[in-house]
DNA sequence: ATTCTTGCAAATCATTTGCACTTTA
DNA sequence: TAAAGTGCAAATGATTTGCAAGAAT
């Protein structure tokens, strides 16, 4: 399947090796736009992979945020979500239905001179009621 | 004292009944750039007032979060760490020695319309190293 | 007196870790 | 086959909760 050899090429030429758990949960961030948490990641792949350990969906996580293929979206007190990274956008948190927006438009911007200090990532979030909540 | 009478005065007008613990904490928070997590108010409190409990920290910290008197800061995976509220301004976070300094210049410039979103407030947040790290 | 707050200890939730086993290159 | 990745279960760390006792109005 073609779409199998590119994710993982990518992750190889990432410096990864390329395991079928590693590849398919690049492969279910790249089909969603949903920052979904580890606990959803999880939830979703366990039933078609039922040996992924909840560990593995984690330590692939770190591995990815580490290798600058994926970063994590904060939300308040809340587990993190995952996005990949993709050219500067800021992020739109609906509080009443979770959902996390990716706002293109919005760019984070990165490093104005801050004067002494050396910016390496610059991250825009927006919180409010998505066009549904209101 | 002036300025505990001052600060009582404040949470109350915020609808909070001011007792010894919360006008403490907010003291705390009012005498710091440290942008301090519970763990750390706790610890400095703690052998000042030492009957005050973990418990009472957070519960305090959720009701000034709450009522908009203070707002947390989230750094990576790591523990919520809070910052009174004040007129809006961006985050520096520093990665190597942890420190969060305010920078007022930079504006998270609340919302323009962002066309069928309601924007209830908007966080800059800049990560990378800071004048003493480099 | 009633209501709200506190402190403690136990509970919960997300995430990490240790280690034996399995897979990948 | 050597080196790295996986899965399980137990451990950790931050935060929350239940509840009895204490303080404020």
């Amino acid at each position: 399947m073609q779409t199998i050899v590119r994710s993982d090429a990518y992750l190889r030429q990432k410096g990864i090796k390329a395991s079928f758990q590693r590849v398919s949960i690049y492969e279910y961030l790249q089909n969603t736009t949903a920052h979904p948490s580890a606990a959803k990641i999880f939830a979703d792949l366990h039933p078609i992979i039922p040996s992924l350990s909840r560990a593995t969906v984690y330590n692939t996580l770190n591995l990815f945020v580490e290798r600058k293929i994926a970063f994590p979206v904060q939300v308040d007190g809340a587990e993190a979500r995952f996005d990949l990274c993709e050219p500067h956008h800021a992020h739109f948190h609906c509080v009443v239905c979770q959902t996390i927006y990716d706002i293109p438009g919005e760019d984070a911007g990165v490093p104005e001179a801050l004067d002494g200090f050396e910016v390496l990532e610059a991250q825009l979030h927006y919180k409010g009621r998505c066009p549904q909540c209101r």
